[in-house]
DNA sequence: ATGAAAGCGCTAACAT
DNA sequence: ATGTTAGCGCTTTCAT
C-alpha cells in the first residue's frame, strides 16, 4: 500500500493532496485501480484495456495530472537529454556567434529532436557547477589546451568534440578538414599571382592551427611567402584592428588568409580605411562561408563547412555512445566558395 | 586531463556494485558513516566537521563518485532548469535566424547561467512529446493564433511569453513596443516625403500586426498612404518575390516598411534587380536591426530592439513566477536606427 | 556533529 | 489484463 497519509481534499477533484499536483496514486485511487495501471495506461507501451485506458486517461485529464519527470528518470535511469556544453563570452551579443555558428546548434537540435531527445544548452563553468542531468554531452570546441575538453572528461559522461582531433586518440571528435581549407586557400591565392601573405588567426585554438598548418604546406614550393602571423580573435574588430596595426608600422602584403569571415571583414575595412582596395590591392580568403560573407561587400570568398551536417553528426554520436555503442572520429570535407574577394 | 579516473580498471575501488557509479551508500559504507552525512559534506550546507568532510571528499573522488542529479530533482521536487521554447522550421538553417535573433536567447542564458539555472532547448512538440524535467517556460513568440502559448499553458507550469500582449491579460508577456515601432518607421518615411508606402510582413503574429497597426497610426493626418501591404514570411526570399511580384504587376511606391531586415534586404534586391535605386527612388526601413543591416549596402535604416536585455527580464520574469513571486508584463522601448536606406 | 527512518513519484520484475 | 512488491539515489525530519 502507497501513500494514504495526505489529508483528504477539501472539495474539488482536481485539488488532491492539499494543493499539490496529483501523482499517479492519486488518479490511481480515484479510479480504483493500481498506479502501475495508470503508468501503463498513460504510456501506452503496455497492454491496457482500451475502456480501462478511456477511463484512466479522462480522469487524469479532469484531475489535471502531469507526468514527473524527474521521478520517470531516476528510476529508469536515463534522461532523453543531452547537454551542449559551449564557449559564452561574458559579454551579450557575442553569444555562440564566433566561432561557431547557429547552423551547427541547428544540426544537432534537429537530429536531438528527430530522437526524441531534449538538449540542454550550457557553458562549463554553469555545467560544473550546476550540473544538469543529462545522458551525454557534445562540447562545441575544445577550448584553448583542451582545458574544457578536460572538465568535461572529468564528468564522466559520454562525450564528443567539435573541433580538432589534437587530443587523445580514443577521444570522439567530429570536425571540418582544416588543413585541406588551409591549402584551398593557399591554392587560391598563388592562382592569383599573390606573394606576400598574411594569416590572421588565433592558433591555440586547434582548429586555426590546422588551418595554418595546411595554409603552410599549400604554398609550399610557389614563390609565395607568409609575412606574418597574427593572433588574433575570431572578430571583425579583431580584424581590423590587426590590419590597421600592421598598415601602420609600413608593413605590406597582397593577400590575406583569415580563420574567420568575421576576421576577414574586419581586415578589409582597416584596408578600405588605408585607401586599399579588395580585390584590387590585395586578395582575403575567409572561413567559414557565414552568412553575412554573401552580404559584404565585397563578397567574401570563404572556406565553406557543413555546419548542420556537422551537428547533425556530433548529435548521432553522443547518442550512439550513451547506447552503448562504439563510435569513432569524423573529419568532413570543406570546400572554396570563390565570390568578389 | 583528469589524472586518473578516464579510464577506470575493472579492479579499482571505483567499481562497488557490479560496475555501476557508486552511490552515497557505496561512499558511506566504504567509511563507516551514514549516507546522509556524505550528502551532507558534499554540499557543504550543514556542519560536517572538518575532518570528515575532508575524508568524505577524498573518498568520494578516489571512488568516482557523481552526485545522481535526477535523485536529488526528484527529492527536491526542483530541477533548476527552465525551458526555452523555439519555433524551428524544419530546414536546417533557419533555426531561430528568423525571427527571433540569438542575442535574445543570448540574454536569456546569461541570467540563468547567473542564477544558477540550467537552460533547456527546445520545441513545442518535442516539449509536449516528451517533456523535459524543467521548472518554468520561457515561450519565444506565441506561434499563429496564439496556439503555441496554448500548449505551453495546457502544461501547467510557470511560463512568460516574448511577443505581443494580444491573449488573456493576466498572461505575463515581455516584448519590444511594436506600435511604436511602426510609428517610428511612418514619421521617417513622411519625413523622406515618400507617399506610396508599402507594408510587408505577415499580421497573424501578433508583433508584425502592431507593427503595422503603429504604422498605420503613424500615417494619419499626413498625405501618404499604404498602397499594399503583403503578407510575407521573415525572410530575404519572401520579401524579394513580394516585390519582384508587385513590380511586375507594374505597381508603383517610393517607400517600404518590412517587418524584418531580412524582408528588407530582399525587398532592395528585388528593387535593384528593376534598376531601381535605394534610397534613390524608393526609401525601405528594416525591423530588428540585426547584424547584417549595418554589412548590407546599402546599410539599413532599421527599428531598433533591445533583444539582449529582453532575454533577461524574461528569465528574471520566469524565475520570479517560479519562486511564487507576481509577475508583471513589460513592454520594452524601441528606437530608429536611420543609415542609408 | 552524526544517524535512522521515511519517502519524493515513478516503473521493472514478477505474480495472478 | 491487472496487481503487488520493491527500489531508483537522494535529502528532509526528527532523534541522539
Amino acid at each position: 500500500m502507497a501513500s494514504d497519509k495526505a489529508k483528504p481534499p477539501p472539495s474539488a477533484g482536481r485539488a488532491e493532496r492539499g494543493g499539490q499536483r496529483p501523482t499517479m496514486a492519486d488518479v490511481a485511487r480515484e479510479l480504483g485501480v493500481a498506479k502501475i495501471t495508470v503508468s501503463r495506461a498513460l504510456s501506452d507501451n503496455t497492454t491496457v484495456k482500451d475502456s480501462t485506458r478511456q477511463r484512466i486517461r479522462e480522469a487524469a485529464e479532469r484531475m489535471g495530472y502531469r507526468l514527473n519527470v524527474s521521478a520517470r528518470n531516476l528510476r529508469q535511469q536515463r534522461t532523453r537529454t543531452i547537454a551542449v556544453v559551449i564557449e559564452m563570452a561574458p559579454s551579450h551579443d557575442r553569444l555562440m556567434s564566433e566561432p561557431y555558428p547557429l547552423s551547427l546548434l541547428g544540426g544537432i537540435m534537429q537530429e536531438l529532436t528527430a530522437a526524441g531527445q531534449n538538449m540542454v544548452l550550457t557553458t562549463i563553468d554553469l555545467f560544473s557547477e550546476h550540473p544538469p542531468s543529462t545522458d551525454g554531452v557534445i562540447l562545441l570546441g575544445q577550448g584553448v589546451h583542451d582545458d574544457a575538453a578536460a572538465a568535461i572528461e572529468a564528468m564522466g559522461l559520454p562525450y564528443v568534440v567539435w573541433g580538432a582531433a589534437h587530443g587523445p586518440p580514443d577521444r570522439v571528435v567530429v570536425g571540418s578538414d582544416n588543413r585541406a581549407g588551409g591549402r584551398l586557400a593557399a591554392g587560391y591565392l598563388l592562382g592569383l599571382g599573390r606573394r606576400e601573405l598574411l594569416f590572421l588567426g588565433e592558433t591555440q585554438h586547434g582548429e586555426v592551427d590546422d588551418r595554418l598548418i595546411g595554409f603552410e604546406a599549400g604554398l609550399k614550393g610557389g614563390d609565395a611567402a607568409i609575412v606574418d602571423r597574427i593572433a588574433c580573435a575570431f572578430t571583425a574588430a579583431a580584424g581590423r584592428e590587426a590590419v590597421a596595426h600592421l598598415l601602420d608600422r609600413g608593413r605590406s602584403f597582397d593577400g590575406i588568409f583569415a580563420a574567420s569571415d568575421a576576421i576577414a571583414m574586419g581586415a578589409i575595412e582597416a584596408l578600405a580605411a588605408q585607401g586599399l582596395a579588395v580585390p584590387g590591392d590585395v586578395s582575403v580568403v575567409g572561413f567559414d562561408d557565414s552568412p553575412s560573407a554573401s552580404i559584404f561587400s565585397p563578397k567574401l570568398t570563404s572556406v565553406r563547412q557543413d555546419w548542420a551536417y556537422g551537428g547533425a553528426l556530433l548529435a548521432q554520436k553522443v547518442l550512439d555512445l550513451v547506447a552503448g555503442q562504439k563510435v569513432e572520429s569524423r573529419v568532413m570535407p570543406v570546400d572554396l566558395v570563390v565570390r568578389e574577394s
